[in-house]
DNA sequence: CTTTGCGCACAAC
DNA sequence: GTTGTGCGCAAAG
């Protein structure tokens, strides 16, 4: 409950200091909701990491620092060359763009800006190999785990293929899956315990690299990233995004990935410059590696294309069947990429059971649909609930939008729903 | 002191 | 050209 009114008075927080043309950083907004609330900094940084991870605030290294938007406002327009809005609006967008592509945007004022998506898989790439080249000095330092040659979901991809055209998925299903964004520092992390110190310590980390006078400051000068702490929050990860990591642990939906355990690893990328990389790089320094990993040993290198575990060899021909219909949807929507959507889809249904309302909602966010994510929370739609929703719950009952509600239920809740229901019947 | 307002320069489009 | 952004300053409280 008092989710929603932190929620609130985040965004809100967040709205009032961009028009005062202030920078909305963790600092501004703690302070700004403590006068206006009363509330905590300590609390609101937690709630506002939850909102990260919801990918209803999107955490962003602008110009060096550390910078919150508001989801709904934002993803339209944040593209710029370096700017790698990786995690979350990538996600977002992407899907959001898929829609758009098709449709009207009627996501409003949220709208992911709809405009361009090649350009956007192409944004990624960049980013994304961006992002590589400052993880793979991190990692050269210290953060190394498993990067060898192909393990990069994301940046392994975006070198190797970025001609492709397939790469970016990931995000629609993985909002988090910014696998590639490292949990940085500490970042979201521990929402429970150390959330607190996370934020704290995720904000110096960001502002570290902007005190670092980066080589060329022109380059550096405006990118926004997202950081996405919640990348790391593995700790509630959304069961049907984790996609590679769905490999790896299957089921386990939560705290049992191992966020924090990343973060210090992580770490290491502090000191390192990130220059060499390239411009963007520098602020972002915060993170992605650790997340990546996990990612990658799971799906040992390839990205996205696995199937649940449980798939197999058991339901493959259920599964061809469903993909006929849902690839074809998503082809038809989206233009390519949908194999991995598929499977992705599959995957999610494997534990939409188990999906809580965050995952839900988060799903939604993920999927490119902000607002209407935060409609699905309010209602308490879990994943049982979820499947148990008609269409004319979904468009009448959560008091959103006509467009999306229809996007959400043909794209979205039929098809998870379906999907579900196949593997089961198989199972 | 803190908070607010906003001119201005930047970058992306 | 438009737009979003946020630094840095001055004004207001």
């Amino acid at each position: 409950m008092s989710e929603s009114k932190y929620r609130e008075w985040i965004l809100d927080t967040i709205d009032s200091l961009r028009s005062r043309k202030a920078r909305p950083d963790l600092e501004r907004i703690c302070r700004m909701v403590r006068r206006r609330h009363g509330s905590e900094p300590d609390r609101t940084c937690a709630e506002l990491e939850k909102l990260i991870q919801e990918q209803t605030v999107l955490k962003v290294n602008y110009k060096g620092s550390i910078s919150y938007r508001n989801a709904a406002k934002v993803q339209r327009r944040s593209r710029k060359k370096d700017d790698v809005t990786l995690a979350t609006a990538s996600a977002a967008r992407r899907s959001g763009l898929e829609e758009a592509s098709h449709s009207d945007l009627s996501n409003g004022d949220s709208a992911l800006g709809p405009a361009d998506q090649d350009q956007d898989e192409e944004d990624l790439e960049a980013d994304a190999s961006m992002a590589m080249d400052t993880d793979s000095n991190a990692d050269e330092e210290g953060a190394d785990e498993s990067r060898d040659g192909q393990d990069g979901a994301f940046p392994s991809r975006t070198y190797e293929d970025a001609p492709v055209p397939c790469p970016p998925e990931q995000a629609v299903s993985a909002p988090c899956s910014p696998s590639g964004t490292r949990p940085g520092p500490s970042p979201g992390c521990g929402p429970v315990p150390g959330s607190v110190l996370d934020c704290v310590s995720f904000q110096k980390a960001g502002e570290r690299p902007s005190s670092l006078p980066p080589s060329s400051p022109r380059a550096l000068a405006h990118n926004d990233w997202v950081y996405d702490s919640a990348v790391c929050s593995a700790e509630r990860q959304h069961p049907g995004m984790q996609k590679d990591k769905a490999v790896t642990k299957p089921v386990v939906p939560s705290a049992t990935s191992s966020p924090c355990a990343l973060k210090s690893n992580v770490k290491k990328e502090d000191g390192v410059k990130p220059e060499d990389g390239g411009p963007s790089s520098d602020q972002l320094v915060p993170d992605y590696a650790a997340r990546p990993d996990e990612a990658r040993n799971g799906s040992d290198g390839r990205p996205q294309t696995l199937s649940l575990p449980s798939d197999n060899g058991t339901s493959f021909k259920k599964k061809l069947d469903m993909s006929s219909f849902t690839a074809a949807e998503d082809t038809l929507l989206n233009g390519g990429k949908n194999d991995d959507i598929t499977v992705k889809k599959e995957k999610m249904s494997q534990n939409l059971l188990q999906w809580t309302v965050a995952d839900v909602a988060s799903y939604f966010s993920a999927a490119g649909f902000p607002e209407q994510a935060m409609a699905f929370r309010t209602q308490e739609i879990d994943g049982k609930s979820l499947l148990l929703m008609q269409r004319s719950d979904v468009l009448t009952g959560l008091s959103i939008r006509l467009g999306p509600a229809l996007k959400i239920y043909e794209r979205h809740v039929k098809v998870l729903q379906r999907t579900h229901f196949l593997e089961y019947e198989d199972l």
